[in-house]
DNA sequence: TTGTTTTACTAAAACGTTTTAGTATGTTTG
DNA sequence: CAAACATACTAAAACGTTTTAGTAAAACAA
């Protein structure tokens, strides 16, 4: 059956000494304390011998500090975000945190639940890919000094940490990059801008679109469309309605897959005519046929940086001491199908 | 600044009764304790009105219950497992649980130091899919009571729990598929059959070959050549010197990717005509050309299943009293690669 | 009336740590 | 030679629960 675990009690006990000593020790407050060489080694010694790991509940409960993390994202099945969450857990591990990972689906409701859940465990820190709705609990939050960075989008004019990659410039060279291979009626997929990500997206593409006098061709599918599976049927009927488009740039991977999977369907011959870059990468995209471009976050940098932000915050007493607000560049992976081909 | 949340001893105080009562009525033992209808009421409805969560932390150093599940796969950020940890997930919080993911790389060494991390830190229970030397770890969390189950592979002779599918039969049919399509000489491609999934479904494979009185022409590729990358060199030369294979089945997902790859860079042409089939799907593989015939394991299954064997396990004093083995069968989706085209 | 049972509640220990506020020595210092 | 300080250690409280082992009063039984 359970053996009991050996408690800081029993290492005192067999020595003779007290527990506090023994905790002094363990916590490298020896010097400190004024505990002996000697009496140090003999601690340190047998707490090595019988194995003795420190049961880290009776720690949260005495300190407050849980070690645990929550890494909170749109959805964790999702390609980009599973692979930041494998950097993240990587580095986590290495200082001494757990994490765990939930999935929010991008609802408010989803979101208020889980922070609240999670809030009231006594996490140490939350990173948080943000529903749309959420600014007042990310606030709250904030006030009640819980160490919170946002990830991937954030909020205007809400003071918060946050990592997300530099949206308008890479949408902006990407669309450039279809213009100067000669696309001229370039098509754009998303979902409702109504979030810094997407909004950032779509103002670089029309940025660029208007730098080069060209006409703007856009589609923007509700969210809830997209959720409710209809997201096909939107852009099946847009490229319809624009027989005209050379080229198409779609705003995220999903939607990326959608198109392509209508391209399958209706007409298979189009997909080796038209540009198409996809936001985020994806590993089938460089087997594909054509190979397909890509704006490609650069992961290890985001996990990174999440979590030099992260550690030195988990140690303050007043989180809105210093807010980093870190804006990263995403790198387009150019292939064939951003090519002009014959 | 943060404000200290409210606990049982606050409406102890506030209703001037002691913390025991409000502890039983909490716990939903009022009856039990003989404690009258009115004060249940009266504390039941003071709780909610100050939003009373409890300490997990209190609770958990008193019970010796965490509510924390572990989830160890190989690697969280791939598709499959991602897919399986979502889905346990949501399970899970509405169980009560909260999940921790980490990935072993089916690395021993990985493995042994999150278990024993984990372990120590008093998680209450672990889905594991093991990396093949842990066999005496595993043995030891049994005999120390604690609740595994075993994923998508298990050891010969160690009772435990586990959920797997049926290997060999998905394999025997998906090369049956191959065959009753008029191929002859299908290729077999695999890391290491060193583990039981891996086992079973190249044993698959060559029934269904040997049945026919038709050759096998497998590769077999070390599991740390494929960790260094030189899984593509294997394959490549595999495919040089067996010039006439016209079909080929790859055991997992990441052969696969690997092997298109190949094909697009050598003789583009070859995929239209090769039959191919991948085991574990992929979303992209529905729109592939030609899309991509795979064996598809039934996720939702697999997490429900593994639900419904960890819970009554969690509330056994004897964890070997009963051991599930459970085998779901997996889907064949048959698409274009797996059909003779002309 | 006395004894037993039931009802309605509570004091205090326990879980395993950390930390505050000590004590009992020995060593300097003026 | 007393006062101050340094050294080496410890008792006990605290974190917020759950649970054991009660107690006091009311109800019932003989």
């Amino acid at each position: 059956m359970k053996k009991k675990p050996v408690s800081i009690r029993n290492i005192a006990d067999e020595l003779k000494i007290s527990v506090t000593t023994v905790s002094f020790v363990l916590n490298g407050k020896a010097k400190e304390k004024h505990i002996s060489k000697e009496l140090t080694k003999k601690v340190l010694d047998y707490a090595k011998l019988i194995n003795y790991k420190p049961n880290q509940i009776a720690q949260s409960l005495r300190t407050g500090k849980s070690k645990i993390l929550v890494f909170m994202v749109e959805d964790i099945s999702n390609n980009f975000f599973a692979k930041l969450a494998r950097i993240f857990e990587d580095i986590a591990y290495d200082k001494g945190y757990k994490v765990i990972f939930c999935s929010n689906e991008n609802d408010d409701e989803k979101s208020n639940e889980l922070i609240t859940l999670f809030n009231f465990r006594q996490v140490d820190g939350f990173v948080i890919v943000p529903s749309p709705g959420i600014k007042n609990t990310i606030e709250n939050l904030i006030k009640d000094n819980i160490p919170v960075i946002l990830l991937d989008r954030f909020f205007d004019g809400l003071d918060c940490n946050s990592v997300v990659i530099d949206n308008e410039k890479a949408s902006f060279d990407a669309t450039q990059h279809l213009i100067n291979n000669q696309f001229k009626n370039i098509g754009y997929v998303t979902i409702a801008p109504d979030q810094t990500q997407m909004e950032g997206r779509l103002s670089g593409y029309l940025k660029a679109i208007n730098e080069n006098g060209l006409t703007p061709h856009t589609l923007e599918i509700p969210y809830d469309q997209v959720y409710k599976g209809k997201g096909k049927e939107h852009i099946r009927k847009f490229f319809d309605e624009k027989k005209d488009l050379d080229a198409v740039f779609f705003a995220t991977n999903y939607l990326t897959q959608t198109g392509l999977e209508i391209f399958k369907e209706n007409n298979p011959a189009l997909i080796n005519e038209l540009g198409i870059i996809s936001f985020d990468d994806n590993d089938m995209y460089k087997i594909y046929s054509p190979t397909i471009t890509s704006v490609s976050q650069p992961l290890n940098d985001i996990s990174t940086k999440l979590m030099e932000i992260m550690l030195p915050l988990l140690k303050k007493k007043d989180v809105t001491e210093t807010i980093h607000k870190v804006m990263v560049n995403a790198e387009l992976i150019v292939r064939e199908s951003s090519l002009k081909r014959e």
